[in-house]
DNA sequence: GGAGCTTGAATTGTATACGATTTTAGGATA
DNA sequence: TATCCTAAAATCGTATACAATTCAAGCTCC
């Protein structure tokens, strides 16, 4: 009876769309590994953590599988599903990243469709937020936080001009676990983006004056390599640690 | 106290798993036609008619929602979201066949990575499937329920090959609503499929013997211009009866 | 001392109760 | 007759109760 409303508003007796902000908090939890993968997630736990009832908590849970972001653990036969939050390997970051590339690749085919002002308006704002990321990027201390969101706001300047509605739903299911691996793993990638912004300039290049196949394919280019590049640094850092652990 | 378990097992007091049946069910009942686009759909409704609580039905629901075969209505700005059945139109068509065509088309440059003992087994499979086609599709009267799940087998054929964990997810989430604009204008399409068959054939050659390339461009040829001759026949439809709409 | 069984705790799935807000129908009035 | 106001119905979101199954620990028996 005590841990009523121990976290939202003031008093209201009804806390409408209490999924969403679940959700939302739990999805980032795990993206920021704040949630570690194959940690053990239950109903009753997030509830009462959260402060909410288990209804907007299974509401919540149930998209965040659909997400990839949880999993079902276990044979446990019949049964009912228990989740965990969901592992991360080389194999699945690859799909993902390819996956990402081909829909992204998509919308910016359409960019060498639309009328020429607004193409122009488009390759400027991508030198804008292209322009924000490396200005972050060099700064000293990295903040990877804020490097992050540059690095979201480009891509997101190209899809949010070229994609259509259905395009964009599709790239939001892939978004959190592609968010997820960038999130762990962009520290062993950095603190050198001089590949990346190559590959941003190739893709300012093609919407500026580029055919279709350009365009897709510079975008691809981007994603195929940025996942070639953090599977290399995976590697690399694995390898660091192999000799360690086995003198430990 | 009187409707419990008007519909299912003969008397098991717990009934797991009612959601996923619900979702299936509604599923097929808009894919199919039987819920028409912009139908009113309540919870306490399919509830009642399929003789489950609200709680399973509701989650259903929303991955209905997610799934893209229904859609919030209405502006009612702050308050609850009503659902509707999504309604269908060409430019949705288009966008939808693109997207299958960019995934799919991901999924069969794997057949070129395939060892070559594998990669020939597909195309031995990718024939027969296509052979069960073209006698289907060859058949009086056509049979488009029949035909429907022939071409889906080719098509599956292809991906449950190449395609990893992630792909088909992936594609699982648009599957649906393919599916629908499939099932709706596949007769409009047919009876002639030749184009069809042209365009399975060069799948089929390309994963026996093409680069990763070839193998996309088919199967993206395949889907595009798919979606053009439905776009094309929907049109014509529309042309027949718009005359007809304006005497009446 | 070890293996198998039994009982209890944990957890999920479903049903139902309740609150709040929107929609809609009906009536009164200008 | 049209419009505005009021009240009831409809519907969604959340909380909670209950059933059922699984997992684990402890106990008994060989």
């Amino acid at each position: 009876m005590f841990q009523v409303m121990t976290s939202l508003a003031p008093h209201p007796p009804h806390r409408p769309r209490a999924a969403a902000p679940v959700h939302a908090r739990l999805r980032d939890r795990i993206v920021r590994g704040r949630l570690p993968p194959g940690t053990r997630v239950t109903e009753a736990g997030i509830a009462e953590d959260l402060g909410v009832s288990r209804t907007p908590v299974r509401e919540a849970m149930h998209r965040l599988v659909r997400d990839g972001l949880l999993v079902p653990v276990d044979g446990h036969g019949g049964g009912r599903t228990r989740l965990a939050v969901a592992p991360m390997d080389p194999a699945t970051l690859d799909q993902l990243y390819r996956i990402a590339g081909v829909l992204e690749g998509l919308a910016g085919r359409a960019a060498a469709a639309l009328p020429a002002g607004r193409r122009a308006t488009l390759a400027r704002r991508l030198q804008g937020a292209e322009r924000a990321f490396r200005a972050t990027a060099a700064r000293r201390p990295l903040d990877y936080d804020r490097l992050f969101e540059r690095h979201d706001a480009f891509h997101r300047t190209l899809v949010d001009a070229t994609a259509g509605a259905e395009l964009k739903a599709q790239l939001d299911v892939i978004r959190p676990r592609v968010d997820r691996y960038e999130w762990y793993y962009a520290p062993l990638v950095g603190p050198d983006f001089t590949a990346t912004y190559r590959e941003h300039a190739a893709i300012i290049q093609a919407v500026r004056s580029g055919t279709p196949e350009t365009i897709e394919r510079a975008v691809r280019a981007n994603w195929v390599r940025g996942a070639a590049r953090m599977v290399r640094a995976l590697a690399a850092a694995g390898r660091q640690r192999s000799p360690a652990s086995a003198s430990s």
